[in-house]
RNA sequence: GCGGAUGUGGCGAAAUUGGUAGACGCACUAGACUUAGGAUCUAGCGCCUCAGGGCAUGGGGGUUCGAGUCCCUCCAUCCGCACCA
């Protein structure tokens, strides 16, 4: 062999690593683990494009690397297979999505084997596997069957809540619960029916059924999802989308808020993504208060973080979707607050959010007490209160919060200042730093401590009380499709019971048309026959017609990857033990209040039941930048079939129009594959400038429409895996968002044909020298060695392929052919670049994988310098630069330094004040 | 509005702890070898200046012997949340 040809070398070695199980994972007691993760794909029909693979290529590297350190990795792949694009797919053609999925799922696999990933395929899941969502669905019997205890912190099986149901009711308990649950005593819960009962404990369990209100399309027959929601229409076909309240599962995930929110603290995670999170679950310090309705038994619970201003309340104001929009509306006033309730039930979530401007209300007629002062304030309508957060009721303090203070504006209510020297002529002022006036008892004192005195009056009172509210609201755990896990529940009337465990998996079951029925039930209830008969009866009874949501099969797929074939558990507790939780996860940052959520939320749950011994899922997490495509434009002369080159297209009226970027070369444009792109510009003219006809370009995302799609085949066939692997790691840091531009992809290419040159002499023959390594070789080899763990630790990727070029550059500068040098470079370039240096590995005479080879550690000898050039500064201002041996001390180096003619010189025979000599680097004289 | 990031040559970018800013690569220029190759090798490549030297990390100010890096302030771009009481 002569020539560095990929198209060879690389299929030939991911034969060999498939043959040889090369990266077939098990537990090993005797090694360290590493788990290294990937946000597993959906396979979509589009398939790969340059851009998903970059995480993947990181996570691939890291892999190698600390295999090559001698770790134990866990490296798996497999598919988020259930999902709507191949059930889109099923409604119009009437093929099943499974099949959609499964021939997806093998042209995602074809391309990522193409890219040479050291992932054990043998760990690989799918997630509409019924081997698989077997587990999903008894994981979702576990939730069911728990209940969460706030005074222990945990989740807890529902006997124990039975248990003490039945000893002391539930007066004592702190559970998470539905709001309305009443309260009841041992004989009370005793003299329950079995029903009632269970309908009690559905109100605990953490997962349930409630009503919720969902987007509803009646053109469509279906529910959507808020992103499938555009402006109140559907964003396919563009029908109208209504709020409808249906009966449906949810997941009780506001119980976990707090700690969602300290398990924060404990991982690493980039601050961006946590504060995102944090922000989701928007945790709030308040308090609780209730204010009394004159001439009524009805009571008005608050919630409010500044229970200071609480003499500085005006007005109450309700949300018009709360039930005390009705409750509180006197006679006379009922006409104009369901008028106004009527109108803004019309204006759809998104008008009310986009137009905050328009002040709009309505008074009830109703007054309520404000117990602090005794004073009566009125109670409105108004749809700046939201009837999702808090209670639905507000009171309002117009001083202190701008909303309140245009409210009272708008209607001419009263505003009473109640912090000295806030300034409020013009705008509320809600800074917390002065002391209250006008506040009775609470005058003179800090807001803090205001606060905290208010409180204890409530408390004294008995109405009110401290509070924490949070934002995140529970998670609805159902769609209404087909391409997603049965639930595994039964109905007996209308109470949910679940199927026995040794009946799972349930199968999603075959159905005729992939819509809902003419009665308006989820696809499901065209199945025949879905229904289930528990053991030792005979009846059967109809099965759940839901099916869980998208996020169900990835909330847990980490654990399933370590055993993945495990029929009896959903992991070997002893597996699981060993390889604990992720230690590496890359993937995007869009899933970060979604499935990195609800995840975290899963695993926590399993924890708290004892499956498994991590309470976080995932240690480290990194957010990989999205690739966006960059397009390339044409300049079409308007009105003509005539193009202008862009350096010339200001003398002419134009039009822009993409171009494929396949027909580009560093913005070149081929004119011939041009003119065969689209018959219509067969007989296209142009306007060249230097004989050539050059593209604008803009980044956009990728897309089919935009022309810009770059598919890793073409990729790879061109320029080989490897080049690919370096390139986009030389893109940029990791993290960051970049456009794909090949326009730099030569020089990467050229650094593998360096590579391979260091190998062979000049008529293409494999040749090493066995001679000792020189001084200047090593020193090479040592400063890369060294450079690339510490960049593979700070996940600096593209620093590292700059210290692979120069190291290349550098050995053959020095006609290096080094066996003892070479072989230990080749260690180090491999998680890069695998293929090359596999070949190149074998050709050295190794008749084992590189993947398995020791990684070099570097010699800090062989780093030292012999002499070292300091810049010596007078005042800051460089003057010369000394040569003086590596190991002198500080006040060695000083000496030479002021004894050097052109320093002394400068300094006129004064001594300087203070000499500063920084380590290897600069000497410092300030006069 | 609130929160978070980012800002360095023609371009992608480096600079890990405050220590010679622009490594490495692309593009560009010149040359060598060839006898067409989108090959390889060598050299040059921030701006100004005749030079000594000066100016440069979004703008302005500060701390320091020394600032891309720390502090204050303003500007621009991107992302997230958004009537959250």
């Amino acid at each position: 062999m002569a020539d560095y040809n990929h198209r060879v070398i690389e299929p030939k070695w991911q034969q060999y690593w498939k043959e040889n199980e090369t990266f077939k994972a098990s537990v090993d007691t005797s090694k360290p683990k590493f788990y290294a993760l990937d946000m597993f794909p959906y396979p979509s029909g589009a398939g790969l494009h340059v851009g998903h693979p970059l995480g993947y290529i990181a996570s691939d590297i890291v892999s190698r690397f600390k295999r090559n350190k001698g770790f134990n990795v866990l490296h798996p792949m497999g598919f988020d297979a259930f999902g709507l694009p191949a059930e889109q797919y099923a409604i119009q053609t009437g093929q099943h999505p499974a099949i959609t999925t499964k021939e997806n799922i093998s042209r995602y696999k074809e391309q990522l084997e193409n890219i040479g990933f050291a992932f054990d395929w043998d760990k690989e899941v799918q997630t509409c596997d019924p081997s698989y969502y077997k587990w999903t669905q008894w994981i979702f019997m576990q939730i069911f069957n728990s209940w969460y205890d706030y005074d222990a912190s945990k989740a807890r099986h529902i006997d124990e809540l039975v248990a003490i149901f039945e000893k002391d009711g539930n007066a004592n308990i702190n559970a998470a619960c539905d709001d309305d649950t009443p309260d009841f005593s041992t004989e009370e819960w005793k003299g329950m029916s079995a029903d009632d009962q269970q309908l009690m404990l559905l109100k605990y369990r953490l997962t349930y059924l409630s009503e919720t209100a969902v987007n509803w399309c009646p053109q469509l027959g279906t529910v959507l999802s808020n992103d499938e929601v555009k402006d109140g229409f559907s964003e396919r076909g563009g029908f109208p989308v209504v709020r409808k309240n249906m009966q449906q599962w949810s997941m009780r995930i506001t119980a976990y808020a707090e700690r969602l929110l300290q398990g924060l603290e404990s991982i690493d995670w980039s601050e961006p993504l946590k504060e995102m999170q944090r922000n989701w679950i928007g945790k709030s310090i308040g308090a609780e208060l209730s204010f009394e309705v004159e001439n009524s038994d009805l009571a008005i619970e608050v919630f409010t973080t500044r229970i200071d201003t609480i003499f500085g309340v005006t007005f109450m104001c309700v949300a018009p979707e709360s039930d005390y929009a009705a409750q509180l509306t006197t006679p006379e006033q009922k006409e104009a607050v369901e008028a106004y309730v009527a109108q803004a039930a019309t204006r759809s979530e998104r008008d009310r959010m986009s137009d905050v401007k328009t002040i709009s209300g309505v008074f009830t007629g109703s007054y309520a007490i404000n117990s602090y002062n005794g004073e009566k304030i009125p109670v409105w309508v108004g749809d700046y209160v939201l009837a999702g957060y808090g209670t639905g009721a507000v009171m309002a303090v117009p001083c202190g919060d701008q909303r309140d203070y245009d409210f009272a504006k708008h209607f001419d209510l009263p505003i009473v200042p109640v912090i000295k020297d806030a300034d409020i002529s013009e705008q509320a002022d809600p800074t917390k730093d002065g002391t209250m006036i006008n506040s009775g008892f609470l005058d003179g004192l800090s807001c803090n401590d205001a606060i905290t005195k208010a409180i204890e009056f409530a408390e004294e009172k008995g109405i009110g009380k401290g509070k924490i509210n949070y934002r995140i609201r529970d998670a609805i755990f159902a769609r209404q499709r087909y391409w997603g896990e049965p639930v595994p529940v039964y109905f007996k009337g209308n109470i949910p019971h679940l199927v026995d465990e040794a009946d799972l998996p349930i199968i999603l079951p075959e159905i005729d048309k992939y819509l809902p029925t003419e009665d308006g039930d989820p696809p499901l209830g065209r199945a025949e026959n879905f229904t289930y008969t528990p053991n030792g009866e005979t009846e059967a009874y109809p099965l759940e017609l839901s099916t869980m949501p998208g996020w169900a099969g990835s909330s847990w797929y980490w654990y399933r990857y370590m055993d993945a074939h495990n029929n009896n558990d959903f992991i070997d507790k002893d597996v699981q033990a060993y390889w604990e939780n992720v230690d590496l996860y890359i993937g995007g940052s869009e899933h970060a209040t979604g499935h990195l959520l609800y995840s975290r939320f899963w695993n926590k749950i399993l924890f708290d039941l004892g499956h498994v011994n991590q309470e976080e899922p995932f240690k480290k997490l990194i957010n990989q930048g999205m690739i966006q495509g960059r397009s390339n434009f044409v300049y079409r002369v308007k009105g003509k079939n005539k193009f202008v080159s862009k350096g010339l297209k200001k003398d002419y009226d134009t039009t822009p129009m993409h171009v494929d970027v396949s027909l580009c070369y560093n913005d070149e444009l081929n004119l011939d594959g041009f003119k065969n792109w689209r018959p219509d510009l067969a007989d296209a003219e142009f306007i060249l400038e230097d004989g050539k006809y050059i593209c604008g370009w803009e980044v956009e995302k990728m897309s089919k429409s935009k022309y810009n799609v770059v598919n890793p085949d073409d990729i790879i066939e061109r320029y080989g895996a490897d080049t690919l692997r370096l390139y986009e790691m030389f893109l940029g840091p990791l993290e960051q968002f970049k456009p794909w531009n090949t326009n730099g992809i030569d020089g990467v290419k050229k650094f593998l044909g360096k590579l391979w040159r260091l190998f062979h002499n000049g008529n293409g023959e494999f040749e090493v020298s066995d001679a000792a390594p020189s001084k200047e070789e090593l020193k090479s080899l040592h400063k890369t060695i060294k450079k690339a763990g510490e960049d593979i630790d700070r996940y600096s990727f593209n620093t590292s392929v700059s210290t692979f070029m120069i190291c290349v550059n550098e050995l053959s500068a020095l006609k290096s052919n080094n066996r003892a040098i070479l072989s230990d470079l080749l260690v180090v370039i491999s998680p890069y670049a695998p293929h090359i240096t596999e070949e190149l590995w074998s050709l050295l005479g190794h008749e084992t994988s590189i993947i398995d080879a020791a990684y070099p550690t570097y010699n800090e000898e062989y780093l030292k310098e012999d002499d070292i050039e300091y810049p010596v500064m007078v005042n800051g201002k460089m003057r010369t630069k000394i040569q003086v041996a590596a190991d002198l001390s500080k006040e060695e180096v000083q000496e030479v330094a002021l004894a050097n003619e052109t320093v002394q010189k400068w300094l006129e025979g004064k001594t300087p004040k203070k000499v500063i000599v920084v380590p290897k680097k600069i000497v410092n004289l300030v006069v």
